[in-house]
DNA sequence: CTTGTTGCAAATCGTTTGCAGGACA
DNA sequence: TGTCCTGCAAACGATTTGCAACAAG
């Protein structure tokens, strides 16, 4: 049986993601069904360009990408990350602890961080007076493939 | 005297900006002391759009101001803050410590934080092999006006 | 059946580029 | 004067929207 990240089955993650749908009174079409299955399986973070050639043989219409990811993001299903770049990139996050990245300058290859310590600057920024705190936090460096090259 | 954040006098930072042209063999323009000075007036971070608005007066070509504000980030002048909305802001940055901002996700208004305790994790990243290391942090979250709203 | 979803085309938004005329050193 | 800079127009890439055909419940 496949093993996620996480250690958590294939198809319990897909289990848990179709029952998300259903909650937020969405249909299981089979784009997103499609769709779904290539987020899982490839961690990620991707850009919608580089999700719509994981499903490529599906045949999706790359408009229909952005708008079921765009529901995958609103109702929790994957994380939205900013490189900077211009370009959104998403990544499954059920069942993820909440992480951040390092992210090439050079070849934009993404590596995750394991930890994030931010809370406590999280409750400080509620104790400013804001509700539903969340934060982005990403590093930037240049790789040591690209330092040589 | 006018007075900035940091208590430079505006004068100070202007002969700064000005002598970081020169350093950069970049020409005294009329439009870059326009860009200068309105900069400096007003930390922002603000997007493209908006620093063409706050200079309407000069009447340049939105073009120009991203040509100027680009180059001003590539010699330091500058700062850019990805918001995560698709739309690049920008903040003048001699003079200032590093630090964030908290976002309300509704009415878009940024706030400035202090402090920024990552050095240590810009550190971790580098002993990963990355050089360069730089990181974005923002923070997210509804302010107290929009929640009454 | 009937409502939500898809595919296609076209619009939109932020940003970049090409080029000819104009301003700075 | 020679080069860098600006303005205008047009191109560009990522994303969104309108609408008719289609599939899920």
């Amino acid at each position: 049986m496949k093993k996620t990240q996480e250690g958590r089955s294939f198809q319990s993650q897909i289990e848990d993601a179709l029952f998300a749908l259903d909650e937020a009174s969405l249909k299981r079409t089979q784009p997103r069904l499609a769709l779904l299955e290539a987020l899982i399986e490839n961690h990620g973070p991707y850009s919608i360009e580089e999700i719509h050639k994981l499903v490529r043989s599906k045949k999706l219409d790359l408009v229909t990408v952005y708008r079921c990811v765009g529901l995958f993001e609103k109702i929790g299903l994957v994380r939205r990350c900013d490189f900077g770049d211009g370009t959104a990139r998403y990544e499954f996050q059920m069942g993820y602890r909440h992480h951040h990245h390092v992210i090439c300058k050079v070849c934009r290859k993404a590596q995750s961080l394991e930890t994030c310590e931010l809370n406590k600057f999280d409750k400080l920024v509620k104790k400013m007076g804001y509700t539903e705190v969340t934060h982005t936090l990403e590093f930037f460096g240049v790789c040591e493939t690209c330092q040589a090259a």
